[in-house]
DNA sequence: TATACAATTGAGAAACTTTCTCAATTAGAG
DNA sequence: CTCTAATTGAGAAAGTTTCTCAATTGTATA
């Protein structure tokens, strides 16, 4: 059987939201561990599948939102088309995003903790949440 | 025929790229700006065959590509879904979104500008554009 | 104002993405 | 080990987006 790093505390996430841990959902989640960059649901259908051959699409599907609602996995847009998956980043972070090669490097700052309340004072809205990605040419591509 | 405030303007900005100028163009356009809430295609197909009945879904489609390269018009996520459009704001300038009548309100700083090339510094990564939406409640629906 | 041409349109087909259905399987509690 | 409910795979169905092509239309030019 196939397993991931940390699986004792995965499997404790996973039963506390009363979820199964199955091979299925954890292959989902070690493609995207191993990846760290923004995949499609084919493209980690396809990686599933070299651990899971008969992993169905609609499973990775299913597995992908469970893992979002287990907060391990974030769903994220790119420039053109959606509904593309990441490994979450641990804390509050925002990526960059490699426009090149679709890697993920994180920033640790987010500018918009300072802001939000600013803002709320200057336009009447109650801010409860915001979505931010940058994008960019890592060091590797620049190369 | 159909016209929307400041045609001149609009005009010359299609035939600076080389587009024509026409009716469906005008009503998708003037739909957004009537508007300046977050539409789906759907939803814009409807409100521009109030004007023009013919109008097929295609042409919206297309329509929308051709006002996004104008920039009249920008593609944008919500949190759960995709491919809403809203008029362009003026200038570089990010929305917050109403989570609950989808209405779009601008905040004039954008926070961005200062933190990108620090960013760039900290990371080595060279920041090209970035994407950013507030989510909260507005004035109107907290009452 | 009339003409010609290339861009645009509508309609439906086609491609692609996502969700649903259901019988078979499986993880996990007892 | 057994039982049960959750999960899975497969394909159908639903939904979204793009493509194709003949007909139409905006606009540059005369």
């Amino acid at each position: 059987m196939f397993t991931v790093e940390n699986s004792k505390e995965i499997k404790s996430m996973f039963h506390d939201k009363g979820f199964k841990c199955t091979p299925q959902r954890l292959a989902v989640l070690k493609v995207l561990q191993d990846t760290s960059a923004y995949l499609s649901i084919n493209t980690i259908h396809l990686k599933v599948k070299e651990f899971l051959p008969d992993t169905g699409l609609a499973t990775v599907y299913r597995s992908l939102e469970t893992l979002v609602d287990l907060n391990l996995v974030v769903k994220v847009h790119l420039e053109d088309g959606c509904h593309s998956y990441v490994i979450a980043p641990e804390g509050h972070r925002h990526p960059i995003v490699c426009t090149d090669c679709n890697k993920v490097i994180e920033f640790a700052e987010c500018p918009l903790d300072d802001l939000s309340k600013q803002i709320s004072e200057d336009t009447g809205v109650q801010i409860k949440t915001h979505f931010l990605q940058l994008f960019g040419k890592c060091k590797e591509c620049q190369a």
